[in-house]
DNA sequence: ATGGCAATCCCCCGGGCGGGGGATTTTTGA
DNA sequence: TCAAAAATCCCCCGCCCGGGGGATTGCCAT
C-alpha cells in the first residue's frame, strides 16, 4: 500500500557483473535473498554479512559494487554501518532496505550517503531493477513529498512539548506547574494536538505520535 | 545473540511432503523463504500470503501442514492470524518468525496455539529442521526463562489487547463492546496494566508500552 | 495593516476516568 | 491436586478530562 513509488529506470547497458553485498542479521532475509538473487546473470558475486561489523570487514576484502543494508538490526544499528562504510568507500552504493518507511528516515538515509532506499515489501522484480539502478549510479528513493505530505500534522514547539508530558503521564495541571502556564492553557493546547492528529483522547494521541514519529522510542 | 536454544530433534519418519503456507508482508521475506526452502524435497507445496486475511484464506483453500507466521506485521497483527487459524484449525502447525524476541512475547506466542518461536536470525538448517520437527508434533521454542525476566512486565493476553486498543482512543464502554465483555471488566484489566506498567493513566500507560515494545511503531 | 497563527487565559458541564473496595469462575502451573 | 493467576463482574466516589463556547496578546507575512 505505501510502497515507494519507483523513478523511471533508464536503459542498462548490458547486465554487468554486479559484486553484491547483503548486510542483515536475519539469516533468512540474508540467504533468502541470497536465493532469491543469485539465479540472476547479473551478479558475479554475492557476499553476506550478519551485522555492522562484519560488513564494514567485507568490504575490505569482498570491495562489493553494491550493498543491501537493513535498517533495522537490535544491537549494531544499520545507521553507523551506513556512516561508516559511505565515509570509507564513498565509491560503493549502498541500498537501504526497511521495514516501515518513516519519511524523516528516508531523509535521513539520503544524507548520509545511501543510493536508495526501498521497502521490504517490494517484489522481486523492483528490488532487481532497483539494484541495477544503483549500480549504474542512479538514486532511488521513495518520492515522499507527493502522497502524503499533508498527513504529517505540523505540531507547534509548545504543542510537542505538552504531548511529551502527556506520555509522562501529567495531567493538566501538573503539566501547568511543569510549564509554568495555566492549567486552561494546557488544556487549550491538548484540544489543538487532539484536533491536529485527529483523535479523541490523550492515549490515542501519544499512540499516533509514536507512529508518526513526532515522540522517538529511545527514552 | 539472543538465539533460540534448540531442543534435540528426534529422528524423522523420512521426509515427509509437507504442505507450507508463507505469511509475511514483506516481499523479500516470503519469496526469500519460498526460494530457500523451495529446493529441498520433504516440502510438497508452499503457498505464501501477504496478510491475514489473505493467510485465513489460504488456509482454506490449501490446507497447509505447517505455517510459517511473521509476528510483526503493519496493519494486520500477527497475533490474530495466529489466534483466528489456530482456533479454526487447530490440526495446523504454527511456527512463529519473529524479528525481536520478548519473553513475554514467545509466552504469549505458546498460550495461543502457536507449535514454536524462532527468530528469524536462525540459519537455515536450523530453519528447516524446525519446520520438520513441528510438522512432526514437536513444540520449539526458545528457553526463556534465563537471564532478565524482570526488565519486560508480564502483561497477559487480554491486557495486551486492552492496551492495543487503548492506544486506538477507546473508551472503556467502547471497549466493553468490542471485546463483548463488561465495561467494569474492561476498567478491571486498565487498572492491572496500570500496576504492571507502574504508571497512572492511559497515555502513560500506552507511552511506556511503546517504548518497552509492547506496542509496535512501524506501520 | 489586516488577516492568520501561536500562545496565553477563562467559563460551563456532563460523563468518563482512576482509585478504592470486593466477589466469582475458569485456567494455569506447580 | 491445589493454590495462584487470569478473567469476569459489581459498587462508590471525587475530580479531571474532553467538547463547547470565547478573549487577548504578540508575531509574521502579503
Amino acid at each position: 500500500m505505501n510502497d515507494p513509488v519507483m523513478p523511471t529506470i533508464p536503459a542498462m547497458s548490458a547486465s554487468q557483473s554486479i559484486r553484491l553485498l547483503i548486510i542483515d542479521d536475519h539469516a533468512v532475509v540474508r540467504e533468502g535473498l541470497e536465493a532469491m538473487l543469485g539465479v540472476d546473470p547479473c551478479f558475479a558475486d554475492i557476499a553476506t554479512a550478519a551485522s555492522t561489523d562484519e560488513g564494514v570487514q567485507c568490504c575490505e576484502e569482498f570491495h562489493p559494487d553494491v550493498i543491501l543494508l537493513d535498517l533495522r538490526m537490535p544491537e549494531c544499528d544499520g545507521f553507523s554501518a551506513l556512516e561508516i562504510i559511505h565515509r570509507q568507500w564513498p565509491e560503493i552504493r549502498i541500498l537501504v532496505l526497511s521495514a516501515g518507511a518513516t519519511a524523516a528516515e528516508v531523509k535521513l538515509v539520503k544524507r548520509n550517503g545511501a543510493s536508495g532506499y526501498l521497502s521490504k515489501s517490494v517484489d522481486r522484480a523492483t528490488l532487481l531493477a532497483a539494484i541495477r539502478a544503483v549500480a549504474a549510479g542512479e538514486m532511488i528513493f521513495p518520492r515522499e513529498p507527493a502522497p502524503k505530505a499533508g498527513d504529517a500534522p505540523q505540531l507547534s514547539a509548545r504543542e510537542l512539548e505538552v504531548l511529551r508530558h502527556l506520555g509522562r503521564g501529567l495531567s493538566s495541571q501538573e503539566l501547568g506547574v511543569v510549564l509554568g502556564i495555566s492549567p486552561e492553557t494546557v488544556k487549550s493546547h491538548v484540544k489543538a494536538i487532539f484536533h491536529k492528529l485527529a483523535v479523541t483522547d490523550r492515549a490515542e494521541a501519544v499512540s499516533r505520535a509514536y507512529e508518526l514519529g513526532l515522540l522517538a522510542v529511545d527514552r
